[in-house]
DNA sequence: AACAAGCCCAACCGCCCGGCA
DNA sequence: CTGCCGGGCGGTTGGGCTTGT
């Protein structure tokens, strides 16, 4: 779409590359969106906070729904839209794998010259959907819970019969019950080519996972080099389990194999999450997974690297800005 | 085939709001 | 109370794509 170009900051802007969805996406599938400011340095791209917010919420994330509208998903926006006007993230969450963007741009393009002239709605019933508006904030946040849908929220699980966009990244095969908060693979499952180390690994972490009860089977956290950023004791998988976003979450699953450890953070992860102390457990990361901080000249899912190389935690732990965990 | 016009949508911009010190 | 920070939101735009001539 937009040719690339950099601002006068150094911070590039434009079209998206499949590098950096990449490293994006390997990014927040293991650590959450915890910092939207600070995620792009840690995650190796040129790119301000706000446009790798936008990218992951509007294309990225799992549950995105793309390709054309069905009648029924464009009468739902034409009757939301007369009652609440352009409340366009209102209106997403009654529309499941549509994003805000989306939705209005689908208004914009189509919708509006068809029904415009209709729908047209007035300060007051705008007014009045702001704050008599039947969605309540467990549905906002089931949509902004970083892009994954609350499991008590009553977004029903996306289901894509209809439609589906090869192109689109459908990582919605982790679905999140209501009931069981278990994983369940969808056949239909459909990954661009360049993410199918997701699909690889969901597939693996399907086999691997028992839903029958809490197990850590994690010892006690060494410190990795990070000194202080969390109180001066070492730190047991307990307390950070505890203090985890993911804690209040899917507290059944278990994740037998250490090696999708990483798959945690793409469960949903409480509103706050991001401002709380950043956690880098390092020994729980797949090398091919790292996301580099400082080479970029590398692939950036090549084994080469090593956590703590990633994290500049060997001797230069020095190096690692600790303002990051304050 | 070449060009123009309009369509479409990803991405950007600026403002707003809530949380926090 | 106030100012700062960071995310959310709605409006707008750039430019590739499609369609019409």
């Amino acid at each position: 779409m937009r040719t690339p170009s950099w601002d006068s900051s150094g911070l590039k802007k434009g079209t998206w590359t499949q590098e950096e969805d990449r490293k994006l996406v390997a990014y927040v599938t293991r650590y959450g969106t915890w910092n939207w400011r600070q995620l792009p340095r840690f995650a190796g791209l040129t790119r301000c906070g706000k446009s790798c917010r936008l990218r992951w919420l509007n294309y990225l994330r799992p549950n995105i729904k793309r390709g054309n509208f069905t009648e029924k998903e464009e009468e739902t926006i034409i009757k939301l839209h007369e009652e609440l006007g352009n409340k366009w993230s209102v209106i997403a969450t009654h529309l499941p794998g549509r994003t805000d963007n989306e939705i209005k741009n689908q208004w914009h393009t189509t919708l509006k010259k068809r029904f415009g002239k209709k729908a047209v709605h007035t300060k007051t019933n705008v007014k009045a959907a702001k704050s008599n508006s039947s969605v309540s904030n467990q549905d906002k946040d089931s949509i902004q819970n970083n892009g994954f849908f609350h499991e008590d929220s009553p977004s029903p699980t996306i289901s894509r019969a209809s439609d589906p966009d090869p192109l689109s990244l459908e990582v919605s095969s982790i679905e999140f019950s209501s009931t069981t908060s278990d994983y369940t693979t969808n056949d239909n499952l459909l990954m661009e080519e360049g993410f199918d180390f997701l699909y690889a690994c969901l597939e693996d972490l399907n086999q691997n996972i028992s839903t029958e009860s809490l197990h850590i089977s994690h010892g006690t956290i060494q410190n990795n080099g990070i000194e202080n950023f969390h109180g001066s004791d070492p730190m047991t998988m307990e307390h950070v389990w505890a203090e985890s976003p993911l804690s209040s979450y899917n507290e059944n699953v278990v994740v037998e194999n250490d090696d999708f450890g990483f798959l945690e953070a793409i469960q949903p992860i409480t509103e706050n999450s991001w401002r709380e102390a950043f956690v880098a457990d390092t020994s729980l990361i797949p090398n091919e997974f790292l996301v580099p901080l400082v080479n970029e000249s590398e692939s950036y899912f090549s084994s080469t690297y090593d956590a703590r190389d990633i994290w500049c935690l060997r001797d230069n732990s020095h190096d690692l800005d600790v303002n990051l965990f304050q």
